[in-house]
DNA sequence: ACTCCCATTCGACTAAGGTCGTAGGCGGTG
DNA sequence: CACCGCCTACGACCTTAGTCGAATGGGAGT
């Protein structure tokens, strides 16, 4: 088994843990690495027959599920397995929705990161403690639904949206895609009735909720028509 | 002093707390609650001369900070002290530069909390141990730098704001606020100026900022032409 | 091979957004 | 009073956004 994992973290300290843990399971392990969603893309481009991307989702140049988000949309076949220090439900949920194969808790043990990084490697789907897939906990309903929606998503559209997320107009958003203003549009009012907006700064608030901590803001759904 | 002094919060046990704790030190004070902005809204449109507003910073309803962008649209006499949860150092600066007279952590004693309102209730400024006004701290700079942006804004302005923070459309707002939709598009265009955004969707996103725990996502501010 | 479905693409058309210039009102200042 | 600066408001004009219908092409299933 001889693996091409990469490993994306901005802290070069966490990666180096990472890499270890996860060589401790798998042996004729090549570690890819970057610090940044623009690293993450740029070595994938050189590398794009990847078996494994660890992601952190607090990344400088991403609005955190939205590196995810794009990702699915231009390596669909990649598995990823999400690294993160908010551990809750909804996060781990939403990550799980948005196509992550696994979910690792930064303050998981080694062993646990390694045997989860082998599971999702024989195409398995993992997350602490039963969470994920078919757990039944309460959880912040419109945040889910929301994640579910984006889940819809197909994968250029998903590249259209993650630029949507930075701002971008359809013009420039079409020069980046290599396609015409026409199919942006074309692109933007599919995503736009899969997120259920009536427009692209609806869809930019809801997917602003995404990473907000549900503890913290409560969703007003009510408030928009 | 009889003093009318307005209380919003979502949650009926804290009103109560909380008009124990005022009451305590303000003898003939009359008291008004609300459960939310729309709430809040309803009660200054009955009682426009208020002398204090207790204001959660969580509220169903409302985007964190923009209720209080609104309230100082609406009612910019009005002075406010913001009830919070999320006490940081990040939080704190950015309700003062937003303009709030008064900052008071959710788990500050009766005693401490009847004092900052006494205090502003005769004009001065208070915010806990020091921070606020004068205080060099670290903060994210980014963060910060936008707060000060949107306390540029005219009342009006904070108005369109606050409605565009909600999705809404210009020919929605402006038939909110009894103008045309041109006269929209030109607040419009005053608040991207002064917010430093291309287009309403920056703005949001930009907005969207200052209600996520800095501590969590870092601004990607370089990736914003 | 044929069909059906769907992603992707695009052009034409309509709606919404944004800029510029302009004008009235209002408080402060010389 | 005249002047200035500012907020507010509006219309004309151009740009951007979004919808609709349609064409292409690649699977999946029969």
């Amino acid at each position: 088994m001889n693996y091409e994992i990469l490993i994306v973290d901005d802290h070069p300290l966490f990666r180096a843990a990472l890499k270890g843990a996860v060589a401790a399971t798998c042996t004729n392990c090549e570690f890819l690495e970057a610090d940044s969603v623009a690293g993450l893309f740029d070595t994938l481009e050189e590398h794009p027959h990847a078996d494994l991307l660890l992601l952190d989702l607090n990344l400088p140049g991403a609005y955190g599920f939205c590196a995810l988000a794009q990702l699915r949309g231009s390596h669909p076949e990649l598995p990823v397995i999400v690294v993160s220090a908010m551990d809750d439900v909804r996060t781990v949920r939403q990550a799980m929705a948005l196509g992550a194969q696994g979910f690792v808790s930064k303050s998981a043990d080694a062993a646990t990161i390694g045997e989860n990084v082998q599971s999702v490697l024989r195409g398995e789907y993992v997350s602490p403690a039963g969470l994920g897939v078919n757990a039944d906990t309460e959880v912040d309903a419109a945040a889910l639904d929301f994640a579910q929606r984006m889940a819809q998503l197909t994968a250029q559209q998903f590249r259209v949206f993650g630029m949507l997320c930075l701002g971008r107009l359809n013009k420039h958003i079409a020069y980046e895609l290599h396609i015409t203003e026409a199919t942006v549009k074309a692109h933007m009012t599919a995503i736009l009735r899969k997120l259920g907006a009536a427009n692209r700064t609806q869809a930019v608030l809801l997917a602003g909720r995404l990473l907000i901590d549900p503890n913290d803001i409560r969703a007003p759904a009510e408030e928009i028509d």
